[in-house]
DNA sequence: TCGTAGCGATACGTCAACGTATCATAAAGC
DNA sequence: GCTTTATGATACGTTGACGTATCGCTACGA
């Protein structure tokens, strides 16, 4: 039998360990923050004895990087079609609500403080987001080509201020970004419709 | 002599304690983030015994709150002549070279935690963040009486658009917002010049 | 069925921060 | 000058998290 994978036979045990720690972290991390977590809280949270953290993570901040690389993982892309403002309103709406209420949401803050401490944090953080950002500004090139959106914005600097909008609103503000106001947002920066 | 404040001769010493207390704070809020902050830290770097402190503050949540407020207070508004353009740039360009570069900007990540964790903290943090907003929203609605900006815009979410992607650069990506691009950023959002 | 190995629980010594108390020093105010 | 008072330093007991070690237990794999 020829397989690429020769799958190491993964005591099960293991994996169901870390993913129950990896979401306990996550709940921590939303909860107390960056600064203020501790393997005994997640430890207690998670119902696992602490040696079990230790014996799969060498530290707080690798434990930290899985469960926020985990949190990126769970924000699931949204495949949308119709014209580009259509998409565009769909996927903006899809952003208005993960950043209102959401288990990312919730870790937000922790996680931009975690960016700020530790280099490697900030590395995943910063390329998840490019990576994010990409549909969005390729949805506003393509919008451009057809002529649905204004042809002389800059497609990146465009998708900075739509989405730069909806994370102000839910980290400057008492209320977060509502999705119904979404296609009011699209009006003003693209200055269409009436 | 009438004078309205009688100065109640407060004692010099408490005074000068006070300033260099809140800026150690803020030094290390810098460094290590809200979570993480301890008394002890704050009473090294000030170069303060720990009870000094204590005695002015009861726990850290005051103490950071307070340290957050002068910092509030240390972002000084430019006074702006010119077109509705022209003044919309100068404070743009300066939003943008405060968040990409200053005590202001460094803390940022820590008062975004703080405001999560902390309701005092909060509070106000969206009160003065509103009130900070408010010359930009009037520039932008002065602009669209006069013709310089178009007519269907809505003056708050062109604000929150406008420094949302500065904001947005900052905590997001891995470079700041570069000030020259703000004029791009203005022409992307109001869809004018060329 | 049996040996292996990952598990939870628990105990351990260490360390750092907590919040309080004390005390001489020195600056303030009269 | 003399009293008052805020201060820096230091010591204190307490707490909680650190990271390690041990020990039955039991689910796993063969």
């Amino acid at each position: 039998m020829i397989e690429s994978r020769p799958k190491p036979a993964v005591d099960p045990r293991i994996e169901r360990s870390r993913q129950v720690i990896l979401q306990a972290a996550l709940d921590e991390l939303s909860e107390s923050g960056y600064g203020s977590l501790t393997i005994e809280s997640v430890a207690r949270r998670a119902g696992v004895g602490k040696a079990t953290i230790y014996r799969h993570w060498p530290d707080k901040i690798a434990l930290i990087a899985d469960a926020f690389k985990l949190l990126q993982q769970q924000r699931d892309p949204e495949l949308v079609t119709g014209s580009p403002r259509e998409k565009l309103e769909r996927v903006l709406r899809h952003v208005a609500d993960v950043v209102s209420d959401s288990p990312f949401s919730s870790c937000l803050p922790a996680l931009i403080e975690g960016a700020e401490r530790d280099r490697a944090v900030r590395r995943f953080h910063h390329h998840f987001q490019t990576e994010a950002r990409k549909p969005t500004i390729a949805l506003i090139a393509d919008g451009i080509a057809t002529g649905d959106f204004p042809p002389r914005i800059d497609p990146e600097l465009a998708a900075f201020a739509l989405l730069g909008a909806i994370f102000f609103c839910r980290l400057m503000t008492n209320a977060p970004f509502p999705e119904e106001r979404v296609p009011t947002l699209i009006d003003t920066v693209f200055n269409s419709s009436g």
